[in-house]
DNA sequence: CTGATCACG
DNA sequence: ACGTACGTGATCAGA
């Protein structure tokens, strides 16, 4: 018997239940009504989180964080009625009354405005009624209709305080505090204690200090702290000036001279719940689930996470989708015996496995109590499946070769990664799980073994015949297995000198903080905060900031850049900034890798479907980042070693996105001097300053360099300025003049920022594509950065394609070659092996040759090799 | 859980 | 008028 008890059935009955108690709860209560303040949590929402937008651009994020809350709104309150409530951008009668109000009101940024009418759209798509009247503020609105419909529980919610004026016994307001996730209730009963004034005395508080968001100008003088006094007193404005003579004089002189603003303030601030509004609560009906349209609305606005909630009528396509949990091991294996293709998916603590249309989940234990199987019993099924004549569709086939490796079971069939597709379409999603995948193709997520074979089949169709398809089939996909041989054979590593280092740091530590405390005369502080740092070198000492940056909590920043203008002078910051960089390696690099390198061995994560231009990136431990600019940090390479009898053989690509660019742009001054073997950044120099390639100077030559590599970032004239400590207009001047004697290059960069501004993205010399919805937005630092990422993706991701197609060279050829090498580590540009000393000959030769002859540009691509014990001498 | 800082290409 | 190089990951402090 496979069958325990169909899974699908279960999540059916739940949802009955749910819907049973939902209209329960509807019977018995008073009816709920729930009124929002649209453009104040739009508002709230939108200033939340940082704006991010849908791949074409369009910014969603006030829209997310408001659909999240009403989301969270029908979970919580059960809502019979409910309506959305908007300003109308006309003049109303408080603007009528008084030229100042809402005067000092900052304009709705661009990102947020084109969001309004596209969240109007999607309430209608959730069926939710949307209310507003020319000359009627939200607020109006909201307080007319909590005062006509008397017989229902009315919630408003709302970031703006004064709606507490409404508060009574059927009206309670949600008040949002920072964003819209931290809600404070203010009901008839807890109002006083809260607020320390009755609701409808917020008029007469306002009418008294006034309110700077809406430029209500209240009396002059006043303050929270009097207004609250005063009203705690009178009660009352009125109150307030029949009792004038009880009152001190400078107070009372002050409330004489404000009566007028304060009279009219009064008016202001107080809410109209007699707007002529042609409504009946019938109108505000609100349904659950929510129709099928408010789904595809949120699949248009790529909310992920939410079209997969149960908050819809029901599952339109996907029906015959069936989640069974599996008990009988045999019986599942003789099922996928007789199939071709299946789906695997690892979910929590469980394993699952698609075949046809269902989905077996298999429950894993880790412990004699837990239920369920040990992962070592499904070797039979996991070599059952990954049989010869079968297709196997998973969400990251990495970690899947690495589990099915410890359980000893080859790969022999046909396997499909669908999030590294799925890469190839966005890289600017990080990589997606199982689950994402079930919940993109309208599943449960118990169902993500079969999410992940319908987004591939989806995926894969649309993408026959394109650049993508060729991406994941030629290189992407056959690399994985290439990175996972590499993860699991890992990188050798010293562990006794591990303390050897440790020891000279921590001796060093002690002394340098000791110095550095004595220096400053304090008994200590903490020399690893910024903050404490900062009010000791800037405040207790009092050293100039020379301008440097505040940073948000308003502290002075002291990062490197700024302590070394200082270190001149003072020797307490020369001692602070050899204690960052000994205290970066311990911490980092001794302490963070040492527990990692149990065996001997180090085995790091290359991510695959991380970085936006192609490139990998290398985590736990990341081996990416390992010190060689200075000498001291240089010298942790001789914690890596190659193995016994053996040499790391190391291999840099030279200048290479340099080259790319020589190459692409076709720019003949670059190209010649790269086929001349001329050295380039000495060339460049000689173009720059219009000087005879023998009168280079040294200098001359160091500029040119950082300028080549300003060129690659898309450079400004700010940020050039900055790395070359020069003034900002004679950066622009090197930048003219390089464009000048480099005209392909400005052609070529211009032609990158025009091809992503009209098809949205950029490419690389596979086609790999990035989109780039920064360049749309009304952002003006966002649309530089746009144009800076346009400029730079198509080199980088270049450099990363490249090196790609010599990692599989490199294994291919060592493999024909019958080499031992084994590949060990890729930085970006750079690759090692670790190869017996027999073979170090050929493995240098075959590891020059493959890297070199990746791709056929108009310029030499030039690998640099060298070899030693340990990554510090194979240099 | 975010920001500051700093390691690499 | 206004902030700025491109791409990553790890650690620490301090809400």
């Amino acid at each position: 018997m496979i069958l325990d008890k169909k899974a699908s059935d279960f999540s059916d009955i739940l949802a009955k239940k749910r819907k049973a108690c939902y209209n329960n709860l509807m019977e018995e209560k008073k009816k709920t009504l729930i009124l929002i303040d649209g453009n104040s949590l739009l508002n709230r929402a939108f200033y939340a989180m940082a704006v991010f937008t849908t791949k074409e651009g369009l910014p969603t994020n006030g829209i997310f964080g408001f659909v999240k809350l009403i989301l969270k709104i029908i979970e919580d309150k059960k809502p019979d009625y409910f309506a959305v409530a908007f300003d109308v951008h006309t003049p109303t009668f408080r603007h009528k009354m008084y030229d100042g109000y809402k005067a000092t009101r900052k304009p709705m940024p661009q990102e947020l405005v084109i969001q309004v009418p596209i969240l109007k759209d999607l309430l209608k798509a959730m069926n939710i009624r949307i209310v507003e009247l020319a000359g009627y503020e939200a607020d109006d609105v909201i307080g007319t209709l909590s005062r006509r419909f008397s017989d229902v529980e009315t919630y408003i919610y709302t970031g703006d305080r004064d709606a507490y004026q409404l508060v009574n016994d059927h009206v309670n307001i949600c008040f949002t505090r920072r964003g819209v996730t931290d809600i404070d209730l203010l009901t008839a009963e807890n109002f006083v204690e809260k607020v320390g004034l009755e609701p409808w005395q917020i008029v007469e508080e306002k009418s008294l200090m006034g309110d700077s968001s809406d430029n209500i100008p209240g009396i002059k003088g006043i303050g929270p702290k009097s207004a609250l006094t005063l009203l705690q007193r009178y009660q009352s404005l009125d109150g307030v000036y029949e009792h004038l003579g009880e009152i001190s004089a400078v107070l009372k002189n002050k409330l004489l001279e404000g009566e007028k603003e304060a009279r009219l303030s009064h008016t202001l601030a107080t809410i109209d719940t007699d707007v002529p509004l042609d409504l009946t609560l019938d109108q505000c009906v609100f349904r659950f689930p929510l129709p099928e349209e408010a789904r595809a609305f949120f699949a248009r606005l790529e909310f992920r996470s939410l079209i997969g909630g149960n908050y819809f009528t029901e599952t339109p396509k996907n029906s015959a989708a069936t989640a069974v949990v599996c008990n009988d091991l045999d019986a599942l294996i003789k099922t996928a015996e007789g199939e071709k293709v299946f789906a695997l998916a690892f979910r929590k603590n469980e394993c699952h496995v698609a075949l046809g249309d269902t989905e077996y989940i298999l429950p894993l234990r880790e412990s004699f109590l837990d239920n369920g199987f040990y992962y070592s019993d499904l070797k039979p099924l996991f070599t059952a499946l990954f049989a010869e004549d079968k297709t196997a569709y998973v969400s990251d086939i990495k970690a899947l070769l690495h589990r099915l490796s410890e359980l000893g079971v080859e790969v022999r069939g046909r396997v499909e990664d669908v999030a590294l597709l799925h890469y190839l379409v966005n890289s600017n999603q990080r990589s997606l799980t199982a689950e994402d995948f079930a919940k993109d193709s309208n599943l449960p997520t118990e169902c993500c073994a079969l999410g992940v074979q319908r987004a591939y089949d989806g995926v894969a169709d649309a993408l026959a015949g394109t650049a993508e398809e060729k991406l994941y089939r030629e290189l992407e996909l056959p690399l994985e297995y290439v990175l996972f041989e590499m993860e699991r054979t890992g990188v050798r590593v010293d562990m006794e000198k591990f303390p050897e280092f440790s020891e000279k740091f921590n001796a060093e530590l002690k002394e340098l903080s000791q110095r550095i405390f004595a220096l400053a005369g304090v008994d200590s502080f903490n020399l690893n905060s910024p903050f404490q740092l900062s009010e000791i070198l800037f405040e207790k000492l009092g050293y100039d900031t020379q301008g440097a940056k505040r940073n948000i909590r308003g502290g002075y920043s002291t990062s490197a850049e700024v302590l070394e203008r200082l270190a001149g002078e003072h020797e307490i910051v020369r001692l602070i900034l050899r204690y960052r960089e000994i205290q970066k390696l311990q911490s980092t690099y001794i302490d963070g890798i040492r527990p990692l390198a149990a065996g001997g061995i180090v085995h790091t994560t290359y991510n695959q479907m991380m970085t936006t231009t192609g490139r990998l990136s290398s985590a736990n431990p990341n081996l990416q980042n390992i010190p060689v600019r200075t000498e001291m940090g240089r010298e942790l390479r001789k914690l890596f070693i190659a193995r016994e009898g053996n040499l790391f053989v190391d291999a840099d690509y030279s200048q290479i996105e340099l080259r790319l660019l020589a190459h692409f742009s076709g720019c003949k001054a670059l190209v010649k001097a790269y086929n001349d073997g001329e050295d380039i950044h000495a060339a460049t120099a000689a173009r720059i300053f219009n000087t005879p390639l023998s009168e280079v100077t040294t200098a001359m030559r160091r500029r040119a360099k950082t300028i080549n590599f300003g060129i690659i970032y898309g450079m400004s004239s700010f940020g050039l300025s900055k790395d070359l400590g020069c003034s900002a207009s004679e950066a622009q001047d090197y930048i003219t003049k390089y464009f000048a004697s480099h005209p392909e290059v400005k052609e070529y960069m211009d032609a990158n920022v025009r091809m992503a501004k009209e098809q949205g993205y950029v490419t690389t010399i596979l086609g790999r594509k990035r989109f780039i919805p920064e360049l749309k937005s009304p952002n003006y630092n966002m649309r530089s950065f746009g144009e800076r990422a346009a400029m730079n993706m198509p080199l980088q991701g270049s450099a990363a394609d490249i090196i790609k197609i010599a990692m599989l060279r490199v294994a291919e050829r060592l493999k024909r070659d019958g080499l031992k090498a084994k590949m060990v580590l890729q930085v970006h540009d750079e690759l090692v092996l670790d190869t017996p000393k027999e073979e170090e000959e050929r493995t240098k030769a075959a590891l020059k040759e493959e890297m070199e002859s990746a791709v056929g540009l108009s310029v030499p691509l030039i690998a640099e090799v060298s070899t030693g014990k340990s990554w510090y001498d194979a240099k």
